[in-house]
Formats: structure tokens, C-alpha cells, sequence
DNA sequence: TATGAATGAGACTTCATTCAT
DNA sequence: TATGAATGAAGTCTCATTCAT
């Protein structure tokens, strides 16, 4: 049973997060400073580091934290899910989905994946080579070839469903349905007319 | 005739861009120092500024070179060739083969797109923008569906594509042709069984 | 008769006075922070200010305490000693073994007597003072020359007893009485020939 | 033959380490800042650094500087002299006169022995192991006594040396050879009558 | 054509200290 | 008696850029 002050520091420790998301999203990390982040989540400066040992260990949070929510529910959809095309569309729901309820984290866990190194970048590596593993599993199910063909496959996946921070807006792309629908006619079936 | 000053002026410009692709591309722009660049270009610091108003203008040029060989040499293959597949082909191998080439340049102009700003933006928008349409016309020539539909799975072939730089290997992935090749079978026939 | 309270309240205080002087000892007042002091005594940050009003104060607690120590046992020990040889013999028994017995208070008062300023300085000065006065009597005791002259020998006394700090090795020098000894023969015979 | 602009080069350099040595003299290492330097070196806080690759190199500069120059003109003092007393008289001169002539470079080198680290630390270390060394030697020709004893004996001697810079008034003091003929008075026959 | 010297702005981070609890 | 949370000031250092040469 969390504590009223353990809550109050959850609450607090999240929006700066939220805040770090957002600024670094439209910055990127190096552009953006701690000081725009505490600004964006009303607190000083320096009381950014009551929270945080570093600007890293910020980014370092976001990315686990996005990445681990991304795997668990990923897994969490495909475990009533058994039809290899249903799981390949649970795969690319869950992705979008996860973009579009949140921009700035994707955005950031997508653009900023290299600004990590040392114990940060291995540590989310591990997570996202999960997520990726848990993928390629669905896709493999679907895929004819070699292993290698296969993970290239995956491969061409994440790129198109990565890619969609680059390009999407939220006005012309309002329906998200009929993007995923869409990515997965085209994994699914190719683009090549009947 | 170009005089053997300017020979030489282009020469030193070229190098230097060189040194500045492989500089951003590892350290990302808002990570690589000027400093660095003319360390790796063998120049002095201050030695930059005669080829270069600003950073951003050194950013500036090398997505503008890129981006325009990148649609000059697209216009090239598709001249002579007629099969919608073979033109969708054209493009994949165009694209890979020009990262594969330019890896620096490459991962410069898909990492730092949002880089620039201003003028330099728009400039680089435009040469990126007729480079989105001609792929989207070969796109177009294999596909059924709404034009929107059509968009979308020119975004999705471009998040393919442009993905590529980060998670290319050239030990693992020796043969480009390969890797050409499963792309376009993707995009023609999808990955469903059968 | 002091009260259980008192006692605890003592107590902590010369724990947190001692850690203190470890740190102070170790990376001098400027480079030790009130963390690592905190840290060191088992406190919390803002619970060191319930015991000192500020830094500064911790400092001079730790120096007053220690000069009026110092200042304290030399003159009961002298209380007893007539003869002028013996007498500067005490002088040096008692400073070494307060250096060994107190190595880190020592270090704080010997390199650290500048960072006081103001009252705190003043103050410490003072018993400073006194101790220098009854050391240079006993030197006044042996010394012939000039009141100039003898304030001179003096200095240089304290200059051999202070310096200490920086070259005593627990291991190497781990006979305190050799150390004295051979510091009042110096000073008694000088280290002439014959 | 030096340049004209290495000429400048070095007038600025030690214009700036003499700056750096009043600072740190006064407010110690730690408590000095940068800023503060460059004020009193009449450079701008980041011109600094076109001299300097950190503070602590600058420390480092100014420590090697005045030992090495401690121990060349030491070394000269002694190459024609050859009575044992006189040998420890040139020691003692040396020592105070350096320090007369350079009473901030002096402080520092005493006072902020151990804020360097690494290699810097070693570096100095290892001149001030010679500096030591040749002065032991000239202790060793008076001093009867076990090796451990000589030892002593030149430490003590250190200690007298160095404590100085806590002391010294130049307008009390302003005779400095009676301040070094009372310390050779002392250290050669001690302060004992008769 | 290129460099050495310098700068002002701003980066991340740490500090001593406070205050409500 | 002690702590968690926060702050403003200040610290060291790096940056893109300039200008005389």
C-alpha cells in the first residue's frame, strides 16, 4: 500500500517525465535542455535532479518504461489470439495504438534510441530485443523462406511501423483503424494489383 | 573548364563534407561540434568557416546533394524501364544501393530531416517531396485502393526503406542485392503463406 | 547531571563531528560537501542543520574543539614539569600524540585554518593564540637571542610539528616516541656534527 | 628562434598562470573559480580554455613550474659549494627566497598538493621526490644517525621550510636573510643554551 | 585560403540551505 | 529529532562563431 507522499512522488515523477518526453521529442535529446524540461514541468532547474542522477538517466527512463509498456501488451494481446493474421494485425495494432496514445514517448524511443550508451543503452537493448523477438515470432508464422529472409521481413515491419512519427498527423490520419488496416493488407498481401 | 583553384576548392569542400557526414552520422548534428568535423577534415577550425556560413549550412548542403542524387539517379533507372515491377524494383534497388554507397550521407539525411529549419527546411522539402512523388507514381501503378490508401502504402514502403541504417550490418547483410530482393517481394506479395 | 537526552543529543553531535573531520580531512572544507558528511555520519541531508546552523559552523566546531584541547593537555602537563628541556620535550609529546590520537581533526585544523572567516575566525584565533604563547615560553625558556629571534624559532617549531600530516604513515612511523624524540633532539642540539 | 606570436602566446600564458596562482593562493583550489581567474588574468571566462584543458591542468602548470625551478636553482646553489654548513645554508636560502619571489606560486604548491589527482599528482610527485632528495643528501652530510633518523630530520626541516607561507608578514619579516640565518642557526646547533 | 586567439551564450551538474511535515 | 522535496546561485566546461593576420 503505497504511502500519500510515495504517491504524491509518483505523480510528481511522471510529469516531469511527460514533460522530458515532449521537449525532447520536438528537440531531440541533445537539443534539448534540462532546464526547457523543468520549465515544461514546473520545477526548478535543479530540482530536476532530486529526480534524476542525470539527463540520461531521464532518457533511460522514458525509453524502459516505453518500450517495457509496448512488449507487455503486446504479449498481453496475443495470448487469446490464434490465427497467424490476427496476431501479425495485434502486432501493428499494438504499435499504432501505443504511438498515437503517445506521441512523445514513441517519438523519443524511436529518434533517440543511440543517445544511450553504456549500462542505459544495454539495458533498454535487452528490452527492445524482446519486443523485436516476440514480432519476428508472429511474422515467422506467416513467412516462407530462410531464417535470414525472415528477420529481414521483420525488419521491413519495424521500419514501416517506426517510421510513422515521421509522417503522421493526427488531422489527416485521424483514423488509426483504417492505418493499421491498411499496413496490414500490405504485409500482409503485397501491393501488386490481384 | 573549371580553373585547377576551383578543381582544388571543390576538392577541399567535398572532403569536408565527407568528414561531416561521418561526424553528424555518429554523433548526430546537435552531438557533433564543428570542431570535430575539422578535426576529421583535416582543416582548422576556423578553416571551416571559408566553405560555410554556418552548421546548419553544412547540414544543409549534404541533405541537398544527397536528396538530388538520390531523385536525379531514381529518374535515370525508371527512364528506361516499362514493368510496373520492374519499376518498383527500381526504386528499392535506387535506394539501397545509394545507402549502401553513402552510408554517412544516408543516416545524416533520415536521422536529421528536422535538423534544419527555415530556408534551408523548405529547400531540402522540396527536392524530398519530388522525391516522395515519383515513388508514389511507381507505387501507384501496382496498387488498388483510394488515393489515401495509396499514400499510406508509400509511407509504409518509405519506413522500410529509410529503416535500413539502422539495422544494417555489412558483414551480415554482404549482399545488398538480397536484401533488395526480399524487399521487393514484401511489397509485391506480402509475407502471407501461399 | 546531564539528562538521557542530553547524552543522545552529545552523542550524535560528536558523531557527526567526527565523520565531519573525515571528510573535511580528506577532500579539504571547500571540496567536501554537506552530502557526503551527512552520508558518512548516518544522517540525512537537512538533519546535519539541526545541529549546525550552517557549514561554516561545523568547521569551527571541529577546530575550537580541537585547539582547546590541544591548549588544554599541554598545560596540564607542563603543571608538573620544571625542567626547560622537559619542558619543550611535553610540547612535542603532547602535540604528536594529539596529532596520532586525532589524525583527521588535526589534518582539519593544520590545512583548513583559512576557511574560517569572520566571528568563527576570530574566535578560533584566539585559542590559537594561546597555545602558541605558552609554546613559545618554553622555547623563550631555552632559546638566546632576540624576543624577534625566539618568536622566529617558534615558528619554525610549529612549522616541523604541523607539517607532519602530510608524511606520517601510520605503518612506517609507527613508533610515536622515536618521532618525538628525534624532533626535540633537532630542536635541542640541531643537527651539527659533533 | 621563437616567433613573434609564440612570444605573445607565452607572455599570455604566464600572465594567466600568475593570475590563476594569486587566486588559488587567496581562496584555495576548490574555493577559487575559473571566472575569478580570468577577471584577474583580464581574458574572457572561456579564453581560459584555449590555455588550459581543465582547472586542473592549470594547477598542474603552476605546481611543475615552481618545483622544477625549486630544484634547477638549488641544484646551481650547490654545485660550488662544498662545507656541509654552507651546502645547508644554500637549502634554506634557496627555499625562502624562492618563496619571497613567488609567494602565491609558493602557497599553492604547498597548500594544494593534494587537490591534484592522476597523473597530474604523479607527475609532480616526481619532481618533488627530486626536490626532496637532493635536500636530504644535504641533511645526511651533518646529521649523524640512523637513515630513518636523517629522514626524520629532513622532513622536520621541510616542515619549517614550508609552514612559512601561515606566517610570513612582509613587513614583519622584511629581512629575509635573518629569517633564513635564524632557521640555519636552529637546524644546524638547536635552540638549547650553551 | 587558412589559422590562432578569443568570446558570449548556454550546457549539465552540484552546492548549501530551507521548510513543511 | 529527522527527513523528503525543492530551490537559487554558482560551478566547470563546450559551443558556434568571429576577426585580425
Amino acid at each position: 500500500m503505497p504511502t500519500q507522499r510515495q504517491q504524491k512522488y509518483e505523480k510528481r515523477l511522471s510529469s516531469i517525465l511527460s514533460a522530458a518526453s515532449k521537449v525532447i521529442a520536438r528537440d531531440g535529446f541533445n537539443g534539448a535542455s534540462v532546464r526547457d524540461v523543468a520549465a515544461k514541468g514546473k520545477i526548478g532547474l535543479s530540482g530536476i535532479y532530486y529526480y534524476f542522477k542525470s539527463k540520461d538517466e531521464m532518457l533511460y527512463a522514458i525509453q524502459q518504461h516505453a518500450f517495457s509498456t509496448l512488449v507487455r501488451q503486446l504479449k498481453e494481446r496475443l495470448k487469446d489470439t490464434s490465427s497467424p493474421q490476427h496476431r501479425l494485425k495485434a502486432v501493428i495494432d499494438n504499435h499504432f495504438e501505443f504511438f498515437v496514445d503517445n506521441v512523445d514517448e514513441f517519438t523519443v524511443c524511436v529518434h533517440e534510441i543511440e543517445s544511450l550508451s553504456g549500462k542505459y543503452f544495454k539495458d533498454v537493448l535487452k528490452t527492445r530485443q524482446e519486443y523485436f523477438n516476440v514480432v519476428r515470432g508472429v511474422v515467422g508464422e506467416l513467412h516462407h523462406g530462410s531464417k535470414d529472409d525472415t528477420d529481414l521481413a521483420t525488419l521491413f515491419l519495424f521500419g514501416s511501423l517506426n517510421w510513422v512519427y515521421m509522417w503522421y498527423d493526427p488531422e489527416k490520419n485521424a483514423d488509426i483503424k483504417k492505418l493499421s488496416h491498411q499496413c496490414l493488407r500490405v504485409f500482409l498481401d503485397g501491393i501488386n494489383k490481384t
